[in-house]
DNA sequence: CACTTATGGATTGTCGACATTACACAACCA
DNA sequence: TGGTTGTGTAATGTCGACAATCCATAAGTG
């Protein structure tokens, strides 16, 4: 840590935040995937250059290159000449993008049980759903169920698994946002988590893998059909 | 089929293709991705917006979005307010696109045998590999190799994955061309490929899935060391 | 009436100019 | 002379205007 070391290094006003310079893109890129992911702006829905400008009070460029920047994430599609919307969700892609995160999962497993990474971080977050269940909070359970897969892909220790799970993962927002409101029993899904951080503690490789498909499949298997809606 | 029919339906001259238009910015992305996969843009290389418009005589538009394209493949990456480049590539990012790869490929032939799909293309790309090896001509070798993967990931029939295994086929190309060119038995390499396509037509998924491991594995352990380059 | 051809509006595509930022190096000073 | 401050340059970031394209609809034509 080679800090740097001013002559009149006196007490640092704790209250002076770095101030962040986030380019226009990024905020906007930032802001429409928020309305993306949380289901404000539907599957379908057209984005159109010029009013996305005047509504945020900028200039196209910066608008054309966020919604670029949301096709890379999967979550726009581009018509040339035509006009850009919010890809549409069909039942086939929904299966494939819980085909695919299963896949990484238990590509994120076999690599654990290689390395041996400690498994800390995965029961902090089981007992962050317990809580959450208990609390009969829905939404701290999501977060929480999310940080604990999000472990378990880092435990991995892999930087292109991790980049395209998270790219994944964005799809896997949007859906549970536009899913109707599954009412499941809290405890049952915080459940389903600590036997697989204990087949990873037993080194039970089989065990693990059929765990996480299990859980992964019975999330895609939930109500594909009400979110189907290309316009 | 509701064809088109036209009240003058003449002979349709037929050396007249149909015009294709294509926005700046895709002409110039393939430029330069094909100069990066190619290796004549090499990794750590600066990519100036201003210089490539002269170059290319166009606006700064087409580039910066061309660029933007790059990053979406994972070829180029940016430093906001500094400058974009190719991206550099670690012996870690080699290892880790060809391990991801193999995944890939094993979830394919999980599916082919789930599916029970017909496996004539890929004998059809083992003939060729063959050909090209009789012949000892080592582009066509690439080439058929290419087009057997392709298909095996093909007849997995899953967009999602094709897609992931196209992006991450292009960094596979980009570190080929880097590579000293190997000089191995273009015979034994084509040789790797039937045993695959008979454990497929035998339903024997473990001996399919460790001859695809075997593959890779070989491919990823040759020589990471000489392509690594940041600047 | 079937078909072609014009026309207008909406949207993206491209351009050139200016603004902002970061870095390197010179100028300054207890 | 160590360290701060100014200055210039090169690059990206942003802007407003214009061009090209597609689509729908109307007008023309035998």
């Amino acid at each position: 840590m080679t800090a740097h070391k001013s002559a009149l290094a006196g007490p640092i006003p704790h209250d002076i935040a770095p101030i962040e310079n986030v380019p226009l893109r990024v905020q906007v890129a930032d802001r429409l995937r928020n309305a993306i992911l949380s289901g404000r702006l539907r599957p379908g829905t057209g984005l159109v250059e010029t009013a996305l400008a005047e509504q945020m009070n900028v200039s196209r460029a910066p608008i054309r290159e966020a919604i670029q920047i949301l096709e890379n994430d999967g979550l726009v599609e581009t018509i040339a000449y035509k006009g850009k919307r919010v890809k549409p969700l069909t039942a086939r892609e929904v299966a494939e993008t819980y085909s695919l995160r299963e896949v990484f999962e238990i590509m994120a497993v076999r690599r654990i049980l290689d390395s041996g990474a400690p498994l800390d971080t995965l029961r902090t977050h089981c007992d962050e759903m317990t809580a959450a269940a208990e609390a009969d909070n829905f939404e701290a359970l999501v977060i929480a169920d999310e940080a604990f897969h999000h472990a378990l892909i880092r435990l991995a220790d892999h930087d292109l698994l991790l980049a395209s799970w998270k790219n994944l993962y964005l799809r896997i927002h949007q859906i549970m946002a536009l899913r109707n409101r599954d009412e499941r029993n809290l405890t049952e899904v915080a459940g389903n988590h600590p036997p697989i951080v204990q087949a990873l503690a037993d080194g039970d490789a089989n065990r693990a893998i059929k765990l996480i498909s299990d859980h992964t499949r019975i999330l895609a298997a939930f109500d594909p059909a009400t979110i189907v809606q290309s316009k």
